[in-house]
Order: structure tokens, then C-alpha cells, then sequence
DNA sequence: CTGTTAGCGCGTTCAA
DNA sequence: TTGAACGCGCTAACAG
């Protein structure tokens, strides 16, 4: 049971009170504000020389109680053990550390449900903000969010209904080139694999297909679920229409759709061309290698968990952000 | 500045005294205890009623500073961006939610100084205990972290000079048997690319390649920073020695080594036969798809997971913990 | 049987 | 440089 050393034991053991502790432990000597609570360097030295001894730690338990703040956030991503969700995981864990945020993460597996319970459980643990991959059907519980008035920052997708602080990609955009790159490689009858999840993502990503490759062109609708029949499935339509040139909406697709190829004795890059989204660690295992859409993962990590840190500290300041809904689109890369 | 919703309002609202409201938001009434408090029925739906309207979120802090008791673990992973891990971290926060518990993350990127960071951290936000993958030159941090009497549970590989309580694989076990399987596959000349990390888990799968292989087999040590280039050398020297069969330590190795071999315009499972640890989405590719040894990784969670829940029981019950040591060992699949 | 008062936990901060 | 109130919820002790 191994006591913790509190603030007290500190003041006792150095022979000063509870506050002058405080003070020396917050810097707040020195300090060039109108408040200088000055200290003797050497009652200071004491204190400092005392805690390190004593290997004090402020109990951040107390200081959340005092201060009213957490310095905690929470982020709900769709799932963890995806390398794209990895990936951002990475980044928003060492951007928040860098800024005195702690994160809790959370898996919402595309569930709503999930989604709610994780947000329930983020509000009682007091995050002070949230960056959130809105899956389908979240609305009631975003709803919630808002009206808890807890900042927060979509990514990846945007609600159709809501008008929130969102980060993402021009998915429009970026598929149009995709479309393109596929056709100077030489597709001439197209298709596109995507989720039939509809989520902002997966409808631009159509539509941008749409735009190029044009109103004919086959969208197959796979399920994460059934991936593998699905996948079998497309590729059987595939074959039948010959079509040349396949666009995958993501790198989970591509490795399916890869794999039901071949399993039907596809040469992939020769007989069909693939362009995919998202990295992936076996585009590389074919010649040419398969081209694809690099989301800028850092840089999409970056600009929502600052976003995140200024709605936060605006609401600090008292500040209405309520009416804050502006997105950031970034650019995406072919490899 | 939404002010928060606290005992005290409920308790205005509700027309009665604070502690009461506490007593019902703890069903501490009908409890079987000696402390039975009693609230009428009426009053207990009022207060659950006003409780509910209002939104009432009891504030973990005040819990936590109050009951000495935070909830909360640390879990530090080589990588959160790897594969491996982000199953594991999957895994950890489904069963940390399902036992009350929230997880801090944290990657530790094999840099004992970042480690050393994010245990000061995780120790500053009160953590109760922590699951660690400790990486080399981790040893006065977690030394540290014995004499702060937070229980912890290492996991992937234990610590040489450190007797404590740990969640692995047989690792030489599982090694010897895929190379028993590599040879089977008629591999007659065998090596082994391995990381350069002296972590256990790596001497170990050398130790279990050499009781199989022999001594005079070659192993090549890779360094994670340069992949490329290191992978290079090796299937040079591969090359020059006519090995057949290669056994790589870990999924990140396998990708890199058959991305080297194919520029050299090896055949992959004709020219020479590989056996990998780890699943990677690239095994599937290659007729007949790349056996590999399948780690338990739900189970490595669970097992830890449940350990370092005992432990802390254990210690809040005032009990010694600090000469357990057992390890849980696990056993690995050739798939 | 039903409910209240009051002190505590720990660090922050204002008034003295 | 210090005493003491404070933030919020828990709970022992006590009262009607």
C-alpha cells in the first residue's frame, strides 16, 4: 500500500507550508504577471531538493478538481487494428502528448451503438473535447456532444445532416485522378470496388469515379462483414463485363479484391490494372506496382487536434463556438 | 463555459440533502452490507428523475481524489502504427472498458527515453498500474516503477535481468517448429533474418532456429531503420550461399526481404521456401501462401490484462505483490 | 425508518 | 510566507 507522497508530507519534511510547496511546484515565482509570489532561493532549493527526494508527484486528481480542467481528450476512431486508423493513432497520441493533452482512444467498430457507450464513457471521464470518425447512425449521440457543449472535430467523413468542425480529404477530387492515372495506364473499361457503407467518404469517392469513368461503369458495394463473398462476387461480374482497369475505394478492398483476382487466375497489372486508396505493404509486390491515394495521415492528425486545442481553448476564454463549422480539405497524393 | 451539472444542484433541485443524492447515484441503499441506508421510494425516483433531466454527470475527479482510486491503466506498445500492436491495443481497450478500466496508450518506438517519458507521464495521471512491452535499455524505468509499487505486466518479451510478471510465447518452441515446417517445404540450406534488437524474444527465435538448423546456418540481423538496405545485404549474401529456405522473425521482415528477393528476381516458394512470424496480408500472395506462426494476440491481451487486474485487487487488499513473478506462457500456431 | 451534518482527500489561490 | 477557503463527491456519525 505504498503511500503517495502528497504536497503535505513535502511541506512538512522541508519545514514550510502547504502553499509555498504549491507555488515552487508551479513555477509560480518568478512569474511576470502581476502575481509574484516570491520565494527565498534557498527555501526553494529545499523544496525542490525535498520533492525530488521524496519523488513527489502532484496528484492530477486534485488539480483537475481545483483547476476545472482535464487536459484530457477523447478519440473515437473506427477501428485500432487498422493500419490507416493506426497510423493516425500514432500521430494524435504524440501531437497531443507535445501539447499537455492526454487521450483516451476508442474502437467504435462502425457501430453506433458502440459509438454511444464510448462517448458516454468519455463524458464521465471528462474529456474536454472530442475527435471523432462519425460512423452511421452516431447522429443522436453528435447530437448529444453539441449539446454537452464539449468541442469537437470530425475526420476522415462528414455528417450529411450536421455542419461541424470536420477534417478530410477532397475525396471528389482525388478520385478523378485516380480515374485517370488508370486510364493512361491504359483501362479502358472501368469499374470501381467500394464499401457500401454510406459514408461522405464512399459517396464522393463514387462520384468523383462517376465523373471520369461515367455513368455506365459498374460500382460494386462490398461489406466489411462478408468481405471475402463479396469480393468473389465482384470479380465474377468483372470477368464477365472484361473490364480492364479496377479502382479500389480502400486498402482492406484492394487486399480482398486481390486475392478473388487471382483466385480466378487474374494477372494483376496485366490483364486488369488496379489503383487503390490508402497504403498498403503489398502494392509493391507487382510491376508496375499498383498505384494509390496517399492521404496526408500526419497532416490530417496535425490539423484536427490543433483545431481540436483552439475550440478548446476559445471555450476557455468564454468564447461562443457554437457557430464554428468550418472544414479543412486537404490534398491527397497519387503514389 | 456550459458549468457542469454537480451533486449540489441535484440536490437543490431535488429538495433534499447532498448526501442522499450521493447514497442513490451509489445504490448504496439495499445494499446487503451492515450500512443499509434507506430513501423512500419516492424520494430515490425524485432524485434519479432530476438526476436525469438535468444531465448529472458525477465528476470522476472528486471520485478519484475521494476514493484514492483512479481506474485507470498504462499500456505502453513498441508501435501503435504496427499491425501487431494495434490488434493488441484493440484487444486491451475492449477488455479494459468491459472491466471498468480506461487505458492510456503510449508508443514507445523501441527509444528508452521515450519510454522512460511516458511512464513519468502515465505515472503523473495517477495510473494504477501498467502493461508494458519493455524495450531495450527500459531497466531504471522500470525499476522505478517497482519501487513506486504500481503493479505491471510485460508482454512479447521479458526483461533478462528483471524477475517479473510476464505474458509471452514459447518462442523457441514455435521457432523450432517452423523450422521443421520450412524443411518439410524441402528446404535444405536454411537461414534466418532476425531483428538486430538483443530483446528476448529475438534471441530466443535464434536460439530455437539454431537447435534445428545448426550452427553453421546463417542469421542475418536487420536494423528497423534501415529496413531496405539491410534486407538487401542479406539476400545478397542469401544468394551467394544458395539458401533455399529463410525463416523471417518478425511480418515488418518479411515484407522488406520479399521485396528484396523479388529484385533480385527470386522466385518466392520455388527458388526458395520462407516461413515468417506474425500475420501479414502478404502471405496469401504466394503459391503456396507463406507459412507463418500466428501469435495469440486476443489471448496475450486477455492473459495480461486479467493479471495486472489481479494484481491491483491484490494490492488494494493490502497484499504483498511485490515477489509475483510467474509468467504465463503461451503457445503460438503455425498457420 | 428516513434523512442530515460535517469532515475528508489534495492541490490551488486569495487575503492577510 | 502562511492560513484557510474552495472544488466535488464520499461516508461515518448522528438526529428526528
Amino acid at each position: 500500500m505504498t503511500k503517495n507522497v502528497t504536497i503535505k508530507d513535502i511541506a512538512r519534511e522541508a519545514g514550510v507550508s502547504i502553499a509555498l510547496v504549491s507555488f515552487v511546484m508551479n513555477n509560480r515565482i518568478e512569474a511576470n504577471g502581476k502575481k509574484r509570489y516570491r520565494v527565498s532561493e534557498s527555501t526553494k532549493q529545499k523544496i525542490l531538493e525535498v520533492a525530488k527526494r521524496m519523488n513527489y508527484r502532484p496528484s492530477s486528481a486534485a488539480r483537475m478538481l481545483r483547476k476545472g480542467r482535464t487536459h484530457v481528450i477523447g478519440i473515437l476512431l473506427s477501428d485500432l487494428a487498422n493500419i490507416f486508423y493506426g497510423i493516425l493513432a500514432k500521430e494524435f497520441e504524440r501531437i497531443c502528448y507535445q501539447n499537455g493533452y492526454t487521450v483516451l482512444f476508442g474502437s467504435t467498430e462502425e457501430d453506433p451503438e458502440r459509438f454511444d457507450r464510448l462517448v458516454q464513457s468519455f463524458l464521465e471521464k471528462d474529456v474536454e473535447g472530442f475527435i471523432l470518425v462519425p460512423c452511421v447512425g452516431s447522429g443522436k449521440t453528435i447530437t448529444q456532444i453539441i449539446e454537452s457543449g464539449r468541442p469537437f472535430v470530425t475526420i476522415d467523413r462528414y455528417h450529411p445532416d450536421y455542419h461541424v468542425p470536420s477534417v478530410f480529404i477532397d475525396n471528389i477530387g482525388i478520385m478523378r485522378k485516380a480515374v485517370e492515372a488508370l486510364i493512361q495506364q491504359g483501362g479502358q473499361r472501368l469499374g470501381l470496388v467500394s464499401y457500401d457503407l454510406r459514408i461522405s467518404t464512399m459517396i464522393e469517392r463514387e462520384e468523383g469515379f462517376r465523373d471520369i469513368a461515367g455513368n455506365d461503369a459498374p460500382i460494386y458495394l462490398v461489406n466489411s462483414d462478408n468481405m471475402e463473398r463479396d469480393a468473389e462476387k465482384a470479380t465474377e461480374d468483372i470477368l464477365e463485363r472484361k473490364l480492364d482497369g479496377i479502382v479500389t475505394a480502400s486498402n482492406v478492398i484492394s487486399v480482398s479484391m486481390i486475392k478473388a483476382l487471382r483466385k480466378k487466375g487474374v494477372k494483376i497489372q496485366k490483364d486488369i490494372h488496379l489503383v487503390s486508396f490508402d497504403f498498403s505493404n503489398v502494392y509493391d509486390l507487382f510491376s508496375p506496382a499498383i498505384t494509390y491515394v496517399q492521404q496526408p495521415l500526419p497532416q490530417i492528425a496535425q490539423e484536427s487536434a490543433e483545431y481540436l486545442f483552439r475550440l478548446i481553448d476559445m471555450k476557455n476564454r468564454g468564447e461562443d463556438i457554437s457557430n464554428i463549422k468550418e472544414n479543412i480539405i486537404l490534398k491527397a497524393s497519387l503514389i
